[in-house]
DNA sequence: CTCCTTGCAAATTATTTGCATCAGT
DNA sequence: ACTGATGCAAATAATTTGCAAGGAG
């Protein structure tokens, strides 16, 4: 669906700042700071980038992720449907991992779990050493 | 391994302090934020907190994980072998899986990605909802 | 006894809030 | 025209840094 259609359907207006923001995310297909998206469209205030990534999440199409190095980092992710990552734990590469098994891997979590009714989305990242630093 | 063990085969010293705040994530067995430890443990200074946690992320036994609701929490994980666990996005419970095919998953993301040589560690945790929030 | 660790104070950086103005519907 | 969204300024909170004192080896 397009960004402006969820935006609407949501009851919120699809600002040029909104459908900027969350379409920079979805071509960079990378997790980004709030540092990195604000570095990289500087006409947008910081504090716009902080309520639009809120905005995303509440919207359930930007996926908060840790990649381990301290900060909290954001990706276009509608439907819960995120990719992966291989991070390299010496220099911060990353590669996108696509294959995933989304409903086995859930459905052999929830199996396990005794309080959970649904599972609706998850989030994985490798950990690992690229060529270059291994 | 003992914690202290760990510590003194790193050159470092095997603190009361370090020792404590190893052992307690070690024994809630949950990601906590810095202000989680530091509220459980107001005895040590809240920047020795932050040290003794780099330090741990340094050492390989702690974890880093966002559970998705803007904040770096924490977990104890010698060996890079930390386990899951699933969020209820609604009213933030939270429970632990530790099934998970670690060596398959592994593998399959290896296979995907042409830049890496070894995986070392993962970070998988689902969100969903538990009985009460449904 | 030596030198790494800690706590405290202070600096810096990150995040949130309030409000007037601007823009989408 | 109405009302939500944005930018700017300012407040608050989070994190880092410097240094003297304490504690592990």
């Amino acid at each position: 669906m397009e960004i402006a259609q969820i935006l609407r359907k949501a009851g919120l207006r699809a600002t040029e700042t909104r459908i900027a923001v969350f379409s920079f995310l979805h071509k960079k297909h990378l997790p980004l700071s709030i540092a990195d998206i604000a570095a990289a469209l500087p006409k947008i205030d910081t504090v716009t980038i902080y309520r639009t990534i809120a905005t995303g999440k509440e919207l359930g199409i930007i996926k908060e992720i840790s990649l381990g190095d301290g900060v909290l980092t954001y990706e276009f992710a509608p439907d819960g449907h995120g990719h992966h990552h291989v991070v390299c734990t010496s220099c911060n590469k990353i590669e996108d991992v696509t294959s995933c098994n989304e409903s086995l891997l859930a459905r052999q979590a929830l199996r396990e779990v005794s309080g959970f009714a649904a599972i609706t989305g998850h989030s994985l990242e490798f950990f690992g050493l690229c060529k270059k630093c291994i």
